[in-house]
DNA sequence: CTTGTGTCCTGTAGGC
DNA sequence: TGCCTACAGGACACAA
């Protein structure tokens, strides 16, 4: 699920929840989760401190506590954080913090490849490489044309590969770079340096657009995903993708009736329609 | 520095 | 049923 509607999405749920929250016993099932520092020094630092804010970075999701360190969480391909005052162990809890008055921040993740680091904001820096390096993201203002051309002319990859590259798009993913190159009428396996600067200027906004249609209908949630947003509601916007996950249907543009179809770049799966993109 | 490939880890779906 | 393979919202290590 997390891409950055999704991660935006998080943000905005246990902001709400969480600000102002004193963390008491956290609860490690599987200490691997844990990056930095070892596991018995995030918990003997992490615990008794207040949350004083949460903010969002790409798909990174940072925890500003009352000692002045940062708690970064990444979710990776299956992490999801969950607001409860449930105590029973969801299926594949890998941490739990336990919050004041009785509630509690739930990392599930059946895959084990979510992160979570802790320390200064220089440590943090250090430590997090790909937090340090990411580029720009698209729902901000300054990502246009002019930020992204100069990019992509360096670049002789395939377009979908470098919109997934953090370091030129922060928070983008595999879903989202699909629909966005849908929706700029471009394959996925052209060379970056080989669209015009009308294509970028086309890419640039269908970006923006596909990342803040994303956020408003509360992220992506598939139709097979157990796991829910920190509330327990779905997201919404899986009716409104025009290519992701949808190999052999037909295509959604009026008067096109063509088949989407599926491709390999990176291996990760490209979903596009011949028909709509060049 | 860039690029393509493999790995991390676990669960699920589908073919036979 | 069971076994096997492919694939899964991401990031990074590595070799070339």
């Amino acid at each position: 699920m997390p891409e950055l509607p999704e991660v935006e999405t998080v943000r905005r749920q246990l902001v709400l929840q969480v600000v102002g929250r004193k963390i008491g016993e956290v609860k490690v099932w599987r200490r691997d989760i844990i990056r930095y520092p070892s596991a018995s020094q995030f918990l003997s630092a992490i615990k008794g401190k207040v949350i004083v804010s949460l903010n969002r970075r790409g798909k990174y999701l940072i925890f500003r506590l009352g000692s002045k360190k940062l708690l970064v969480i990444h979710l990776g391909m299956s992490g999801h954080l969950r607001f409860t005052r449930d105590n029973t162990k969801m299926r594949f809890e890998r941490l739990r913090f336990r919050l004041n008055r009785d509630r509690a921040l739930v990392m599930d993740d059946s895959r084990v490849l979510g992160r979570v680091y802790l320390g200064t904001p220089e440590e943090i820096k250090e430590v997090v490489k790909g937090l340090a390096r990411l580029g720009r993201e698209p729902i901000d203002s300054g990502f246009t044309k002019d930020y992204l051309y100069p990019l992509l002319q360096k670049r002789k990859a395939k377009i979908k590969s470098v919109l997934l590259d953090q370091r030129v798009c922060a928070g983008v993913g595999n879903i989202y770079s699909d629909e966005a190159l849908f929706r700029a009428g471009i394959l996925p396996n052209r060379p970056a340096n080989s669209l015009s600067y009308q294509e970028v200027e086309r890419l640039a906004k269908a970006l923006r657009a596909v990342l803040q249609e994303g956020i408003e209908h509360l992220g992506t949630t598939m139709e097979d995903e157990r796991y829910l947003l920190p509330d327990g509601n779905r997201g919404g916007f899986q009716k409104f993708l025009r290519v992701f996950s949808r190999e052999g249907e037909v295509c959604r543009r009026r008067q096109c009736g063509g088949t989407i179809l599926r491709t390999r770049i990176g291996n990760r799966s490209s979903y596009y329609c011949p028909r709509c993109q060049k």
